[in-house]
DNA sequence: CCGTTGACTCTTT
DNA sequence: AAAAGAGCCAACG
């Protein structure tokens, strides 16, 4: 039995490009509600390169502080490249309605 | 087994 | 609209 972490990744991987998915439709995904769970597994986030952090947001459409072990506020160069793969973002808020994909 | 923690979400103030 | 509190789940010690 892999961890719950373990098939989050493969969700979360299964994310095209130009789309984001929030932590609980993430958590729904694999057949559980355990938002925090979720993000715990980012932010352990083992498969670092392998996992497209960037991609997964709050559910109110803002940036949780992924990727850099959070200390950092590179998160905005996060949402830079976000934009780049056609995500729009406005203040560094993503449209939900638009761009959050479901499984 | 119990208690703490965490990159969350929802409801109320 | 923004802030605070309560709730839920999984992993770790």
């Amino acid at each position: 039995m892999k961890t719950f972490n373990e098939r989050v990744y493969e969700k979360l991987k299964k994310v095209p490009k130009g789309k984001v998915v929030t932590y609980k439709t993430l958590a729904e995904s694999v057949g559980s509600k355990a938002y925090r769970a979720a993000g715990n597994a980012m932010r352990d986030n083992m498969d670092a390169p392998l996992i497209p952090c960037h991609r997964v947001i709050s559910n109110s459409g803002y940036i949780g502080g992924f990727c850099g072990k959070t200390k950092g506020k590179k998160i905005k160069e996060k949402i830079e490249l976000l934009k780049k793969e056609g995500v729009v973002v406005r203040n560094n808020k993503i449209d939900l309605k638009r761009y959050l994909y479901r499984f």
